[in-house]
DNA sequence: CCTGACTTCTAAATCGTTATAGTTTTTGCT
DNA sequence: AGCAAAAACTATAACGATTTAGAAGTCAGG
């Protein structure tokens, strides 16, 4: 932006309030507004409004009287310079893997989870092909926000540890190796692949094959690793597709379905974690002729209304994703205002039968 | 918060840093750090790091090349503060309606088309309870942001007109009746409907039924006029579903498609806005014995992925939802920097034939 | 009536930036 | 040479909030 353009569109706004100058209701009231009119000093009225102690009772009722009367709100770039915080929570996200549209449920309900307290919410977006800790560093850096959420998490996720060693507040959708020493929500995705498994052993499967998620994810290695375990319980067979993951294309995986299914000692049950890949396997499966429910099961993770329309016996287990949200939303303000104190944490089992 | 815990917390992140005390490289830089390295006076610096008209070419190359070297970045606040400038765009979005999935696509692709600018990307959700002019009113009345960025249009959507009225930046996902006079994308729905009549008369089609979108909603009015019209010059039937929409449950869609196919002069073909809700009026169909492609068809306007995995034959057209955020991230900017010139307006007409 | 303690308020400084109004130095023109 | 204008910089103030230190006023006890 060139320098004249800059200063034109600095002006154009006082320009604009010219016509009825002195018009001091046009005004955004300030801290200095409503000592105006209570006759009291801006620091006294700062101070009553914040609740200090040494503030007349009396005078915080009048005060506060006044700002509610006049619609007072702070200004927040008066706060965030003088004191450093900024009341802005950052919600850091990958551009991509909108596949299972966790993303949008995630951020609305964290940002519902913000209402009612002074935090707005920022999106700081990475790209898949840039390195992951550059938002972080920024916002640490220039100090922009009081608190981050994180998701899509590794088990020894680095971004955690940077900020764990900074000592910075967080809140991460996903446990690490650490996680005790931190706030995070999880769905308990081990039990999951218990459920998933056990499930499938009483339809009368004996051989699962499990799609996981993105591997490297901390979830996905908990999913995988329960399923085997109950699988060594059951005694059944399992395995998990290494050539893909549910990232992957619904092409990609119809066509690694398929390929596993045309093999020596086909699977005959499916643990999936996205309605996509669940219609995916289940469409390379039928196109070898074979019938769910009767040749093969299907459990998947996500438990969207439609899916249940696409088979009616499709085997769904659902994660309530805008709980993580509010939850987060918490966690993470629980973590600004109380340094010391243990971290929030949850750890939500999947709940059996939960449908569409 | 009370007193105390607000002044506790305001105090660690000092002691934090206690014991590394003046180590003059661990603080951030500040205008006044390049001003002392340089021998010039603070606001020297910052007319040469905005390219103000009066500084010494020379000196400019000098002060840009310390700011680069010490990793100077401008604090927000300083900025915010001084010139009411808060570069920050807000992203105004109802919690619900996450069906049809475009919530998480537009967020990032506004998120992205953000990336390289100094805005940064607020989320403010409303809840369809209260009155969705609320968020409005904070924002403008606290000057929150720079610009807003509105979806889901009505009409005469009375949120359009506040900002109008006060000359607010803004840019909206969607149409109104003022659209002329602001900054807009939209999706040609009043082609879309045009097409996804046609493609069914195509078929053999001749009584054609839409479920539209919210009603209200100006897509929705522009979808429905542009399949009357397809209908007028084709010569066949049409009507569309007033008992619901698209918002609704799959199970009160397909209960609602179900009576509809029961009743005297069934339609033989279908427009339907989502994913979700072709898959509610394809199993409603079938459950009625009628065969899509043989029956019945459906034109879908949602293309994901996996609806070809639902069955083969289903008529899609796709809407690219990514298109729509980085190209209204770059009409809110140009609004604000250029707020005498035309606004950036984009029609995107639907591509036949644009699948999952 | 004085002293000290307590309560309640105020003055001044400060966070980092930019706008305004100079000041000094150099350049250009006659 | 003389003088005005241009170029390049500086000093000061301001945005709105909070913090620190200090100043009044009140009250109790000796």
């Amino acid at each position: 932006m060139g320098w004249e353009e800059k200063y034109a569109m600095d002006d154009s706004p006082r320009q604009e309030h010219g016509p009825q100058v002195a018009s001091e209701a046009e005004e955004r009231p300030t801290l200095k507004t409503i000592a105006r009119m209570s006759g009291l000093a801006v620091p006294t009225v700062s101070r009553a409004l914040n609740d200090a102690p040494d503030i007349g009772e009396d005078t915080k009722r009048r005060i506060k009287e006044i700002a509610d009367r006049i619609g007072y709100r702070p200004n927040r770039a008066g706060v965030r310079l003088r004191t450093g915080r900024t009341n802005v929570i950052s919600l850091i996200l990958s551009t991509e893997s909108d596949m299972m549209n966790h993303t949008g449920r995630l951020i609305s309900s964290v940002a519902a989870g913000l209402r009612g307290t002074p935090f707005h919410l920022n999106i700081t977006p990475f790209f898949p092909s840039e390195d992951p800790m550059a938002p972080l560093r920024y916002i640490v850096e220039t100090a922009s926000a009081d608190g981050i959420i994180l998701n899509q998490i590794e088990t020894h996720d680095q971004r955690v540890k940077y900020l764990m060693d900074r000592d910075f507040p967080f809140a991460t959708h996903g446990r690490t190796a650490w996680c005790d020493n931190h706030s995070y929500y999880d769905f308990d995705n081990t039990e999951f692949g218990r459920i998933a498994l056990e499930a499938l052993v009483a339809k009368g499967r004996r051989r699962i094959k499990m799609l996981p998620p993105p591997r490297g994810q901390n979830y996905s290695e908990n999913m995988i690793a329960g399923a085997a375990e109950a699988a060594r319980r059951s005694g059944v067979e399992f395995a998990f597709f290494t050539e893909t993951s549910a990232d992957a294309s619904s092409e990609e995986i119809e066509s690694v379905a398929s390929a596993c299914l045309s093999g020596a000692n086909p699977p005959d049950g499916f643990i999936v974690p996205s309605a996509a890949a669940s219609m995916a396997v289940v469409s390379a499966a039928e196109d070898l002729g074979l019938e769910l429910g009767h040749d093969f099961d299907l459990m998947s993770k996500e438990a969207t209304p439609f899916l249940r329309r696409f088979r009616r016996n499709l085997l769904t287990v659902g994660e309530d994703v805008r709980h993580a949200g509010t939850f987060l939303a918490q966690a993470i303000i629980h973590r600004i205002h109380h340094r010391d104190e243990a971290p929030m944490q949850r750890l939500d089992r999947p709940e059996i039968g939960v449908g569409p």
